[in-house]
DNA sequence: GTAAACACTAGTGTCGACAATGTTTGTCCA
DNA sequence: TGGACAAACATTGTCGACACTAGTGTTTAC
């Protein structure tokens, strides 16, 4: 298992997240420009084992992958599920898909723990998180807080941009709906809520939506029942559109049902916590 | 300057902000109560040359300064102003104080670049981060927003005890006034709304508010007139009563009040911003 | 046949070394 | 004199190596 999900890693993970809360600083975003117009990025060897001499041109061509990127692309696939909670995430193994040293992987990773996207335990490694579902319910009670705030200022600094990209991230969900791409629908939700943030103008605000869209995703996974799919298209439609009219209180009221609706569509009664195996072989 | 400043964060920075936020998983936990009461914490050598060799004694010795402890320390710094927005943290230096080897500065300085305590420059270094005006704005308004809903939600779940805590800290503040210890007044400032966040009993909320904090104290040094001294003991003061009281709504009122003083003895005026030097002497 | 002791393996924790880059200082020429 | 170039220095970025630990499998003693 954990060889085939961390190869995909290497793969299709690459667009990830727009730059939400990322909150490049001038000089390294002309830093990341620079490698993003980077020529050598293309010719990308892939062998781990004879990567060992870098003369002073290897540098460059591995720098692709930034710890930012590296970063990203755990993100992005714990984000669309293809991480699971609870799975091991081997520092060696992700040196070598990235083609980078350990040194490199643990700093991201040291970052997403702290972020709590993934735990550490000392002497043992580092896992996808498994929220638990007292912090599932936190997570659910700052987000009823937080989002109608969004949404209550998003729609006082409105924009034709701002309502352009809301409509450009609603096709792309849809896209993917119809294409039943499960992992890109499970992001995009995640990012919908993040993206709308971004665009309420406020960093502080963004940044934490951002890091409860990931909680949720990952609650998603553990808690929800088989049957609801994360966020319902139309909702998500419908808040933009009261947000297009302008509606503020209606796009409140839709947002806190949205929430509800995720939230009721999981299963949190505290059972399913810890300890499988001793309940499942009692009988 | 920064040699100073730096030396400093080696010696009365070990209390440190209770663990607001740092949500240790039960192993974690552990492992950091065994090193708590480990014996040979007391003889610490503090000879950074000679350190060298470490024949599988030392490894246990030097992990009195484990990656959250140093976290700990630069944070406390930041927070108490002993390290100023901007000053450059050489990661060679943090090694030396802290008698270990660059990887661990660096992982750490990944996580407080993360977390925009510091600002990481590619080929340049780490720097205490200097919030913008806009970011400043920000904060307020996502504290306004947080801020009373936590009172609320502790007010609903008030107990003896979390009083008893409030009411420490309050003696504590107090005590650092009196004793006219500024670096302790800005910490212990800060630290009583993250302690508020974190008795309200919602991780999610605690964890954004304690960046908040920390940006907030930032933003303090770097655009608080000299008059005001942060927040008034007072306020804070009577903050507590009304919770003692479950008054909630007077709670809300006081916090909004009390987070209008802070921004307003502040001067967010867009000036001052950069290039101080020209300005200065244009005259 | 069971259980404790032992050995093996995979993986983490930590470090020192070296290359690349940025910054400062010093020098030379216009 | 002053500006451009270059050499020296300081600091970051990256890596490979090695010690240590936890977990697992195997042997041996009873």
């Amino acid at each position: 298992m954990s060889v085939d999900t961390l190869s995909e890693l290497r793969t299709d993970a690459s667009r990830g997240l727009s730059t939400i809360g990322t909150e490049p600083s001038e000089r390294a975003c002309k830093h990341r420009a620079r490698l993003a117009r980077d020529p050598l990025a293309l010719l990308n060897p892939d062998m781990p084992t004879e990567r060992a001499r870098k003369p002073a041109l290897q540098a460059r061509l591995q720098r692709e992958n930034t710890h930012d990127e590296i970063y990203e692309k755990i993100y992005v696939a714990i984000l669309e599920h293809r991480l699971h909670p609870g799975t091991k995430l081997v520092e060696e193994r992700l040196a070598e898909i990235f083609g980078v040293s350990r040194a490199r992987v643990r700093e991201v990773l040291a970052r997403l723990a702290h972020e709590q996207v993934v735990e550490m335990i000392p002497q043992r490694g580092a896992y996808v998180a498994k929220p638990s579902i007292e912090q599932a319910l936190d997570v659910f009670e700052a987000r009823r807080l937080i989002e109608p705030a969004v949404l209550r200022r998003l729609i006082e600094t409105l924009t034709p941009e701002k309502l352009a990209r809301l409509r450009q991230h609603q096709e792309l969900e849809l896209d993917a709906r119809r294409r039943d791409d499960k992992r890109a629908v499970v992001r995009l939700s995640g990012e919908f809520h993040s993206l709308a943030a971004e665009l309420a103008g406020n960093t502080a605000l963004a940044r934490s939506m951002r890091e409860l869209s990931v909680m949720t995703c990952l609650m998603i996974f553990l808690y929800d029942a088989p049957t609801s799919t994360s966020c319902r298209a139309d909702e998500h439609s419908q808040i933009i559109d009261a947000i297009a009219r302008r509606d503020g209180s209606r796009a409140e009221r839709l947002m806190l049902e949205h929430l509800d609706h995720i939230e009721s569509g999981m299963k949190l009664e505290a059972a399913t916590e810890e300890v499988d195996l001793e309940a499942i072989f009692k009988t």
